[in-house]
DNA sequence: GAGTGGTCTAGACCACCCT
DNA sequence: GGGTGGTCTAGACCACTCA
């Protein structure tokens, strides 16, 4: 036995990933160390092996530790790091504020796709696009422009939609519930159009978040949200 | 039987979460449908029940179904929707561009800590802290500021180590492993102490990122990461 | 109360890959 | 070749929560 494990309690992978992990948190196991193998560890918390594979399963799952058959369970030399970032529903998150949520399309407009926007969406060159400009508020506050483009190729009964009262996100989950997405997070200027939405000045920088769905394969839809002055997206990990 | 899924392979936890996933992903199962109970799946599959209940169970991580106890499994009406970024190593991550990783130490001084930032890490009025500025380049362009401070109070032995030849990131991995993070992201005025740096002119916008680290609940470093012009994070889920 | 998911066990076979 | 993790099974008991 060359663990020193105090197998304080029997059973539940809880207990032993949280004896593994604070072991290695501590530095008691530093980096690049081989960990006992999954019969052992067994032997010494007193369970399954599939216990013990649980646990050291969502271990590695999240960067801790780096599983290699025959090579044994290590410690990662540098920690897998991930950050996870819900991704929140406009009105959720200002409603978790305190503020009223509200609400407001600004322009509906179909035009032809074209440019960087059609490359975008994997449109042919003039497929119609229905583009909505939307302002979402905390309150009197203004919190974040919707800028939206949605293939009317890819779904024709969008054209149909009213989204004066209910954002396009909210229809489009249902329309297109589960599908594969791409977001981007950047820093750019406030543009003419969008800071008077903002009550914030051209020049301003803004905290912009780009998301082009694809649903089965093919470009649905392209958003890009511009937020108030003041934002930050926040998480812990 | 309420179900007619095609159990075309057997087993495989693999098997019966991707016909599960595609049955959900095609509209077949809509939201709300309550999914068929585990032994039924299994029935269905033709495999035991750990075997489709860890396939519902990683699905429920994912966020694309819910299950609770009695109620049983169904699809969630609003995926919860969780993009993950790896946070890298910025030598990584510029190596990834192909050009060569350069760094360079910029400033380096042992200041008393103050304000919000001696807040930040939780110091008392007066602690020494290391500020530390770096720039970090991909090959003759710049790409990333880092400001960080240094809690000489958490980590003493910080004030001896050579920061001129390698990050601190590299050095504090070493030394501090696994830790508890929190990470900002947010768009600023490029200011005059990092456009010179970065090649930038004071007042363009720019990507910043902020990250606290704690080791065993106290506060060891806080960095400030600003990014060249035209930097994205970006990500699919 | 009863039905669902949540977990554990003991045993088995397999796939991979280091030595 | 052999040792490690990866997965599956069959059965069991438990915990939660809905009706």
């Amino acid at each position: 036995m060359t663990t020193a494990a105090t197998p304080s309690d029997k059973g539940s992978f809880r207990v032993v990933k949280a004896h593994v992990r604070t072991r290695i948190e501590s530095g008691a196991w530093g980096p690049e160390t081989v960990l006992p193998g999954e019969v052992e560890l067994a032997a010494t918390f007193g369970c399954a092996r599939a216990t013990v594979s649980r646990a050291m399963r969502e271990l590695a799952e999240e960067g801790i530790v780096e599983r290699r058959r025959k090579a044994g369970t290590r410690v990662r030399a540098v920690p897998l790091r991930e950050a996870r970032f819900s991704i929140p529903i406009v009105r959720d998150q200002i409603a978790a504020t305190g503020n009223p949520y509200r609400y407001r399309l600004v322009a509906r407009e179909v035009l032809a796709a074209a440019g960087r926007l059609g490359q975008r969406l994997g449109l042919e060159p003039g497929a119609e696009v229905l583009r909505l400009t939307c302002l979402h508020s905390a309150g009197p506050a203004p919190w974040q422009v919707e800028d939206r483009w949605i293939s009317l190729a890819a779904l024709p009964q969008a054209a149909g939609a009213d989204f004066t009262r209910h954002a396009p996100t909210e229809w489009l989950i249902a329309a297109v519930p589960y599908s594969q997405v791409e977001v981007s997070f950047l820093a750019a200027t406030c543009d003419a159009r969008t800071g008077p939405l903002l009550a914030m000045n051209a020049g301003e920088p803004v905290f912009v978040a780009e998301r082009t769905t694809w649903w089965q394969g093919r470009a649905i839809t392209h958003v890009r949200l511009t937020h108030a002055r003041g934002y930050r997206m926040t998480t812990r990990y």
